[in-house]
DNA sequence: CGATCAATTGACACGGCTCAAGGGGTGTGG
DNA sequence: CCACACCCCTTGAGCCGTGTCAATTGATCG
């Protein structure tokens, strides 16, 4: 708030996390700053809500730093994971285009910083700046694409294949180590199938010389052919 | 071909179809008159296949007419039904931003009327029509919404509540009947069960007094609070 | 260094898949 | 219009896999 350029200063917080997001990207300095002008920053502390169940959302959120993690709440009180959401990701745009309340609840899982986007400004970028629409489709049709793999995977009825296949698409089809992108817990809700479950078939992977399990959040594949073969298609 | 209006005479069918199709249906005449231009329709015959795995695809179809059966082949010959499409629906978006193969078939249910869009007519279009971007953005939503639902729902270990969350979302959460948009074998491997679960599972929904089956591909829900109860969330 | 929660491991029961056979509806050809 | 055949759907019996419950180990953080 200093004196002269305090407007341009108001917004360099927004304009940082605009310029770290993949989807604005490919933008010039000067549609950037358009983007900046109507984002607004939010900040979630660990363990923070960044929105519940039951909200009515008509808000783009993009996250900048840390990670967010959307799940389900079943009745029974089982968490259902939907998603992590890590650096460039975003959640909402769903809402953007059909009027809907949130079906799931969005925590941080670190200290998180978000920039968000309203509908009616969203709407209005688009119309003004066409490589926006284009990087937003591309995203969209990226998650689409996710979305519709981890249906896939769901489908099968084996556990074992279905982690198999997932660890493959984790890995890029190829040898070395992945980083798991949630807890085992959470991810046996991803997987749908039990911790127990996953427990063992990670361990009957270990065993049959497929992968190797690097501390609690690291797996390394060894043999991807064999996974393969026990990854369905 | 006749002499004088040839040129325009020849885009008519595309004309046609482009007006039956829901995200072209906001433009105005000159703008759908843009689309047609760069539209080329394509006809299957029941059985017929639009297009096969590991093909590159470039493309965008959308049907006009009949119904589109997409799916995967396991390796064991199973096959996994993605998704049915009917007239309005499209498929080919996650190929127009992301060089792939496809990665299913595309079957023609009975006889089928498609219009395709190639990857650079498209994006041209989308930067002169902003409502079509938005109209894009917004069927893409749509898909999303419904693939995560389709990923919640296959999560659900126990079949029954699996079914009834499937049978609530078909029915748009009110009692009437609903045709399934699949035979039941093929909806067994959509819902990630065997066609015998499958029947078991829909008599035991009838003997509660849920649900009552009309003929072969409708289901009547008499009591939609005992589906809400049964069904998860 | 202790407390807390995640992850593992074991025993057991139940649900669903597998294999096999019997109707019922649908679409075809005569 | 009828009859046949094919295929989809249904129904039954047995077994394997996975969820459930419970206890132990292990790791991470204050």
């Amino acid at each position: 708030m200093e004196h002269g350029q305090a407007h341009e200063h108001s917004i360099e917080r927004e304009l940082e996390c605009v310029s770290q997001v993949p989807i604005f990207q490919r933008l010039s300095a000067d549609q950037m700053m358009s983007v900046a002008q109507v984002t607004r920053p939010i900040h979630a502390e660990k363990g923070g809500t960044v929105f519940s169940t039951g909200e009515v959302s008509q808000t783009l959120y993009i996250v900048n730093q840390g990670q967010v993690r959307l799940y389900h709440l079943a009745e029974d009180g089982r968490e259902q994971v939907l998603r992590v959401l890590n650096p460039g990701d975003f959640i909402g745009e769903i809402a953007l285009f059909t009027d809907e309340i949130h079906s799931s609840y969005a925590e941080a899982t670190k200290t998180t910083e978000l920039c968000t986007i309203s509908r009616s400004a969203l709407t209005a970028l688009i119309k003004k700046l066409p490589p926006l629409s284009m990087a937003l489709l591309g995203a969209l049709a990226d998650r689409l694409k996710v979305a519709e793999r981890q249906a896939t995977l769901l489908a099968i009825p084996d556990a074992l294949p279905r982690l198999a296949g997932y660890l493959r698409e984790l890995s890029g089809h190829t040898a070395g180590t992945v980083d798991l992108p949630m807890s085992k817990q959470d991810l046996a809700a991803y997987l749908g199938m039990t911790p127990e479950s996953l427990s063992r078939k990670l361990r009957q992977l270990v065993t049959a010389g497929i992968i190797e399990t690097i501390g609690r959040r690291q797996v390394k594949i060894t043999d991807a052919t064999k996974l393969g073969d026990v990854a369905p298609a």
